[in-house]
DNA sequence: TATGAATGAGGTTTCATTCAT
DNA sequence: AATGAATGAAACCTCATTCAT
């Protein structure tokens, strides 16, 4: 989590690498998304920032949107390996979700960039449901529900809640979490936090009875 | 949650009503809302509907996102007293946190457009958070944390969590699942959900070893 | 045929005239068509020349195209009935198709704005034959058919010709000589040119023989 | 008339054959010209269809506009030693004539691109009256006129109509009937529509009284 | 209270075109 | 002979917004 920008990345990890104007454009993107909001960020500002000119924002991509989304892209899979590799040698399904959140606490934390756009700025666009990184989103989900899913089946986790409603309570919990510190600008612990939300979400917000 | 538009309302409950332009304005963004998303709403299309002209709007409202805000404004000032008119009568801290959660899924899942406005469109505008509305929905938030420090108070929940933390994950439960089902369009059982979310939240969800 | 520009018209001869800032959009257009093609013309140049905003021109026509449309239909409105009024009692065929013949040289040769859109731009653009000013083109079209139907009815004219060719034939001929007129700017007359057509396309150019 | 595309040819009869790049954007034109009016075919387009890079078009030719009048060229410089030759052995001037109809009405029946390009597209450009192909045009017009004034020299046509009228109402008749066809993708019987028109052209349009 | 007319400002996008390689 | 990268310039167009009435 140590490079917060992935970009000048391989097209298809072996693939040719992309051309500088492009890389420049996705570059100006993010460090614009650091200081206002995707809406009033303007083509011209994009440009300006990396040092292009409009017409190649359009040469490289579909439209303002779209390069949001290829950004968002180039994160997810800069981001999905990551968190794979996280989880590796991790005996327990319960250590794996603790691992697995406290993952998604960590990249929130460090990338508030990619955080804002996921948390903020695409969630209100309804063609987002229907784009190539909300696919990997929702690989992000799978994975998570797998986990969930061995933790029923060996005993760990209750088996008598659907666990996809386990999976939104617990990235739920993380989400809302992040986005209140994201909009204030307020940094993120992950690992305290994770902590945190494990200690919650694990056991319950019960006071344990006598004997407990 | 019988009068999903609570619009034609007085201005201070106690004052004049509005004047019908006025109301026909935030009736046409309130049906418009239900088919698309407000950044792809026009001013002009909102005057066709309401059936008036585009430069009314900005007699009743300084510009596009404030009337988004007033729409928002209304429909807390709404259900505000009907959430605090819920927890009357309410013995327990969980059980009111229990009651507090059916009524927020109730609202989301009888007004999706309320839901949509507050999960969806209005989180991504930066002077959202300093609007109107917000100071109401901060308030809506006073009174969760207010049961969760009696119930921890009183030993119903536990004490050794931030009570604000306990609050982030009750209520991104709720939003998350709410979020998931108004975008895709999807009805919430607000029974069967509240009913499914205090189990997984109260007690947590780790299978409970015997003799516990 | 005095009125080369007949704009400041009302929009359905009883109907309120039109809004100050769209009359002079298409007399901008107009007065500019005079010196190069639409093609080279710009919105732009159009606001500038009718001193308005370009919005305005979007306010009241679809596009640049549709501007143009208009404006021919306009044209074409203001000369429908010249036409048929020019037609009012002429007795047979021959001598209808005659004047005929000189009302459409004549409209030509005295309006060269509207004999370049109609002879030389819209003809390239394939959504012309679906616009509303291509209609009305074809109603003239429907009044030289009946004139000619009429005249092989009363055996003025040969029988043994479809009347739709006869019509090419004639139109034809009067296009092809405003056409060359109206791209090297030279004059028309509409007297001498409508006689010498007449003799052509009546008796054939084919010297009579003897005893003919 | 059986190659409809005279391309891949050399570039003056006897000289080197063009290279294949060239040769490829010139057929990507005219195989976009079948589907879409050349103000909508974009260089972007043509590159694409031709398999080669946007920047070639500007190795062989000046602009997207010279493109089109190279191929126009092309395609004239094609045609007019076969109705030179169509005319060949020929007595009478009228019988040249009619050849003459025949074999305007034959190339555009056959070359619908062709057709398009003359009949619709370079009109409207004013740079394509002092441009290669229109003095190609004004040699077959040429043609035209020498007949017609012979045939006024040798009694077969009448004398007292300027020859240049003649021509016009010949090629203004063959011009408006493909026209039509053209624009509404029609098929044009030159045999058939040659006889009609020559016997209009040739005898007029008023039935032939007794006697006469 | 409401409107008709018009605008400012900029937005996204297109497209022909060039240049270094 | 051909390309990949990038551009200039403008085109078209949108939209929130204002103002005189």
């Amino acid at each position: 989590m140590e490079t917060p920008t992935p970009k000048r990345r391989s097209k298809k990890e072996t693939g040719r690498a992309f051309p500088p104007g492009r890389i420049r454009i996705t570059e100006a993107l993010t460090s614009l998304l650091t200081k206002k909001d995707f809406g009033s960020i303007t083509t011209a500002e994009i440009a300006e920032t990396a040092g292009v000119t409009e017409a190649l924002i359009y040469k490289y991509f579909k439209d303002k949107r779209d390069l949001l989304y290829q950004v968002l892209r180039e994160y997810l899979e800069h981001y999905e390996p990551r968190i794979k590799m996280d989880l590796r040698g991790i005996k327990g399904s319960l250590n794996k979700l603790r691992k697995l959140m406290w993952s998604h606490l960590n990249v929130y934390a460090k990338d508030r960039v990619f955080a804002k756009i996921l948390l903020l700025q695409v969630r209100s666009f309804s063609d987002y449901y229907i784009s190539e990184p909300y696919l990997l989103v929702q690989r992000f989900s799978g994975i998570v529900l797998d986990i969930i899913a061995e933790g029923i089946e060996n005993g760990e986790i209750r088996n008598d809640i659907d666990p996809r409603i386990i999976r939104q309570v617990v990235m739920g919990a993380i989400e809302q979490v992040c986005l209140t510190n994201v909009v204030f600008n307020r940094p993120i612990q992950p690992e305290e936090m994770g902590e945190t939300l494990c200690q919650v979400v694990f056991k319950g917000i019960t006071k344990n009875a006598e004997g407990r």
